[in-house]
DNA sequence: TTGTACGCGTTATCAT
DNA sequence: ATGATAACGCGTACAA
């Protein structure tokens, strides 16, 4: 079922259905007939050929690390959600966490969809040359890219803020679980905050308090034995993400330390799980979902006013966060 | 840029570049050339016109109630995995539980995509209706759908298991918390499989043990204070879905009774969150991921043996479970 | 082996 | 107010 035969059926030409259809500048009269046709067809114009027709896709591609994750899901909603709003659709592109599939994703999307939202993690300079090539806009979520629009949290002062909380509960001996440093956002500038929180205060930094791992439960179950079997073992630990802050709490609770009693635990994040840890764990809540939205009206606003590209569009979001007084320091 | 220019710049016709990029029948000297060119523009061509040209979208639209569960979220993993290795790309509909916007999506996607993933929670005769005017195959998971092809879960002897081992552990006086019937998953099948159990141990079916609410946590809160506030309260609580089950949890514990020692509670579903839970929640896993999977490979094979509707494609997929003993019963 | 010509479904321009 | 026609980018039947 395509225009000529709605046309056909209703006895005009198909520039009048199509007016019919856009402009609507159509007599009451061919109107009536139009009307009738479409109804009982159920006709509806093909999006392929409009975009074709109007190099105009409507569609906004959407790539994320793993989409089974709560943050990724949130971000999504968040995404999804604001631009039903403005006719757009998505295309999901879920990376599993490959780089080869991030750089597929950048490939393909990019003469498909009239944007793309990123949602990164390590960005290489592989990554730098291919947002260069897009003759389209991207927004970057969650990590700093030079010359291009990011949508990002404060990581910096939310690790801070963390630590200075501890340090405020009566804690000068902290355990920092972390990450490599090719995930800049957790990587780097959480580590950074805690760092520099300890400084400020004049607490003495240890080596042996700063363990770094990946991403896994079980990365920071093996990090938090490490820690708890020093010589002086610390009072707190903080964990880069919720997700680690977990497996931390799982050892501990295995080896029958109390918390906050015998060690304080806290985290990064705010995943829903973390409310229901025993005891609740204590975290920084990061507003995910509304990330998602701002990307979104962030990029079909540089959609609508024509722009090809988003190279030195240095417009970056810093959103705040809130952190959650639980039971777990 | 398109195949004109990338043929003009290697001199040969745009008939020759399309052959390059398709079946190859290209003299060595041409093929030199056009790689060339390629390389250097990094030319793709579009896939809005391959649609057009090919009548055929390498679409497959996903329509979830809510992006941000984790159910969906793992559905959605399962089919982007299965769909990315053959060469699909997928559209997102994100309902946020609106029938209205079901019914949208359904619309949209119909004349846009090779084939839908439609993953459903309530199913009315409009749902018939738009599922009968398709021309391209559906797949339904979750809900048994008459005459279309279903990837469900056994959810009547998934809630009937669970009442036996329930049963087997002793109890006789178990509460149920369920939601209603117009999700006929969870809410017809599931209480089915709870009332079959108990006549099958010739326990009588007492009605005020029955408590029927919606799918929040405050729902089954409300509903366990109704039902630990009876003249002779349960000593076990079965609820349709894990997050219910947390919300019961949630109300016993905070008034302080002992799960599972006054009253064990078991869920359904196993969502990550439940082996987090103090106790660890005791439920029914299911494989939403594989699922996911087996919905994009069965919708691949139909769109592949050219069938243009999966009406009366009687191909139910009945998903196995796996109770998950923890600790909360 | 290569190139010409056509068609996929739509919208926009232009003449009527 | 309406209709004929061109154009979007691509793949392919057919002719050479």
């Amino acid at each position: 079922m395509n225009i000529i035969k709605i046309a056909d059926l209703a006895g005009v030409s198909k520039s009048t259905v199509s007016r019919y259809l856009n402009n609507g500048y159509v007599s009451e009269e061919a109107r009536e007939k139009i009307k009738k046709v479409i109804e009982e067809t159920g006709f509806v114009p093909k999006r392929q050929a409009q975009a074709m027709r109007l190099q105009k896709t409507n569609l906004i591609g959407v790539i994320v690390p793993k989409i089974s994750t709560e943050t990724a899901a949130r971000v999504i909603e968040g995404i999804t959600n604001e631009l039903s709003e403005v006719g757009y659709e998505v295309l999901i592109g879920n990376t599993n966490l490959s780089i080869e599939k991030e750089m597929d994703y950048l490939k393909v999307f990019k003469n498909q969809v009239d944007g793309i939202i990123f949602m990164a993690t390590e960005v290489t300079p592989k990554h730098y040359e291919l947002f260069d090539q897009l003759s389209i806009p991207i927004v970057v979520i969650a990590q700093k890219v030079k010359h291009y629009p990011c949508i990002i949290h404060d990581d910096y002062h939310a690790a801070k803020d963390a630590i200075h909380y501890l340090i405020n509960k009566g804690h000068q001996s902290i355990g920092f679980i972390g990450v490599g440093e090719y995930d800049e956002a957790v990587g780097i500038d959480r580590k950074k905050g805690y760092l520099d929180a300890l400084k400020e205060h004049q607490i003495q930094i240890k080596e042996e308090y700063i363990q770094i791992g990946d991403f896994s439960h079980e990365s920071a179950f093996c990090l938090t034995e490490k820690l708890m079997n020093l010589p002086h073992p610390p009072t707190a630990i903080f964990a880069v993400t919720d997700n680690l802050a977990i497996g931390c709490m799982e050892y501990l609770n295995e080896n029958n330390y109390q918390i906050p009693k015998d060690v304080a635990v806290m985290g990064l994040g705010d995943i829903k799980i973390s409310a229901y840890m025993s005891p609740p764990l204590t975290t920084i809540h990061y507003h995910f979902q509304t990330m998602g939205a701002k990307s979104a009206k962030l990029l079909t606003e540089m959609i609508k006013a024509g722009k090809l590209s988003s190279k030195n569009c240095e417009s970056n979001f810093i959103f705040n966060y809130r952190l959650m007084e639980r039971r777990s320091v």
